[in-house]
DNA sequence: AATGAATGAGCGTTCATTCAT
DNA sequence: TATGAATGAACGCTCATTCAT
């Protein structure tokens, strides 16, 4: 990478950071293009520069921040290789992600949700690719006759719907007040979930 | 209520409904005044004498979809005694109100997420809501030996949290054609969920 | 007409004469809409009320500068009846409405040229209705033998190019100082120029 | 010159023929710096050596084409003797200079026209270069008894104001399809124009 | 000489809100 | 009550120009 490039790049992560944080703090419609190019000591020409619109500067961050959620659970997961241990890896990768950046955890679970029309096919992937991976896990856990055979998509989302709501009160409402201490309780309701106790109990 | 209060209420009506249509379909920020006016036969004078700001009108339009849909909820509730029942009637009558009524569904799902900070209390107060109807019914369950002991407001985001993102998967890419598909294995699953398999299983 | 009609057509009045101000003082790449709303006594968002962008002023502008223009001198030569004669009243009332209104002239002939394509229609259903105006005179001279055939189209741009062009030199230069000075002379050239001289002398 | 002195005005003239590409396709205005370095395959930073604003590119551009259609005409007009003959000439080069080069008709009969108060002292140096030109042809005539006394200024300018028209109806419609085409009326015109018929034939 | 990243003033346009009628 | 003309602050975006390299 030359000096150029490397001064650029700079300049590229400088607004994406500003960018998160400005779009955190105000929703994608009312974070303001100016307010941006302040927040990233940057020209709005320079922003311009980088991103052709507004639209793709979210879009930029939208993807930036999935791939690098996505590369830690994955990253997480790949450790272990008890199916359910892979679920579980991936349920504590999640929470401590999310703990640990709040500001992502905005962006990808309030701001993206209503921001337009334009963002719902990179929201669209995203879900898809984390209910695949849960799937993946319980697919698995099916073959090898760990949990009982049954609608691994529909299990997978319901996971994936669970821990995203619980993420969203702790924005919200600021409990648990560190994200991963429902990590226990999370972790029996989702593994029993889909390891499924005996009829009898249930009727 | 005299025939003035009447009219007025008509009126009133034919623009929150308007509303409905036109912020579901732009999203909060995208939504003109001027659209909702004309696609409520009204003028913008007129909205502006039965609401005080768009804010407002979209202010009212979630409080009234809240309360329908907490009302259906607690209706389908009350017609059971026993608490699981109860649980269960509870994520029937979510799946059959949401599927009955798409736009609500986004409203409540999509377009008051990301629509700023001063819609978050209320969306707040919602899931709150929600939370303590199942919350209820989990700590009656527990207090019957239905199922063991937990953390039954976690458990009760879960749930919520889980019917939610299909809800979402459904408003997003059109799965399960209908709604209420998602019922069987969606119940299996959050039952399962609180009623916890045997420690023997899990580990 | 309405009282509210009647206060409605004022102000679009006046915004087009502003906008002729404007327009012809600045061009109209230079023109901004600022300036015009300011020049009006209005807001540009009454400005963008009535007309619905910039180039749709400038548009209506030139529309109603033309019809003015046109009908003027279709007044003056319904008054005549001899071809020539009305040719002739058509030069002189062109220099004469021209003469009168400088900005009417500057806008036509100036601004509306290098404008930019979405303008050349109009420009040129502006050269057409005047050269077809002029191209009946001498349709309508050929027939009556009062001059010899021929190309009757080219000779009335060309009759329309040369009255153009003194114009614009008064315009730019301010010769002569009176426009109407210019009449004499140019209707000699013009009736000549149609007229023809013997062969003999040419050759 | 040397060989860097060389390559420099082959830039230059690389920039100018792209500047005239660019400015006569989108107008002055809407012409952009940037489209004029990459269709010369050049920088803007390049540009900028060579010229120091858009402004000075632009009147370069206007200069060069002036110079080369004036020595054009001037060229032919040289090779007569005659002075009718002579104007006759110029009339001929005119349209066979513009007829083959639309870019450059374009540029001087439309873009320059409404281009802003900067060029219009260039456009007029070229107009009076161009009507010096016809009068002093006139003049020669007058004295020769060729052609009767009479305003020779504001014949040069009509005959000049329509040949330019007649060349712009050919740029904006495309009539005649040859510009050549229109010589032999728009000929008989001119001479016939300033020749004069007898007074009896006019009244 | 040449590059292209960076600047920032300025533009056309939108739209929630107001208010005379 | 209801209307819609009018307001004006704010926004996304453009582009001629500069300058470190």
């Amino acid at each position: 990478m030359t000096a150029v490039q490397e001064r650029s790049k700079t300049r590229r992560q400088r607004l994406l950071d500003a960018a998160l944080e400005v779009f955190t703090s105000h929703g994608y419609s009312d974070a303001a293009i100016d307010q941006i190019a302040r927040a990233s000591d940057t020209s709005k020409g320079g922003l311009y520069f980088h991103f052709p619109s507004k639209q793709a500067l979210f879009l930029a961050l939208l993807g930036e921040a999935s791939a690098a959620l996505l590369t830690d659970v994955e990253t997480a997961m790949a450790a272990e290789t008890d199916p359910l241990a892979r679920g579980d890896a991936a349920l504590r990768e999640v929470l401590h992600a999310f703990g640990g950046h709040r500001l992502l955890a905005r962006l990808l679970l309030i701001d993206a949700v209503g921001a337009g029309k334009e963002f719902a096919v990179k929201l669209d992937e995203l879900h898809a690719a984390f209910a695949a991976l849960i799937a993946r896990c319980l697919d698995d856990a099916v073959a090898q006759g760990l949990i009982p055979p049954q609608d691994t998509r529909l299990a997978a989302q319901a996971w994936y719907g669970a821990v995203n709501h619980v993420v969203l009160r702790w924005l919200m409402t600021g409990e648990p007040r560190r994200l991963e201490d429902a990590y226990p309780a999370l972790r029996r309701l989702l593994l029993f979930g889909v390891t499924g106790a005996s009829q009898e109990k249930v009727r």
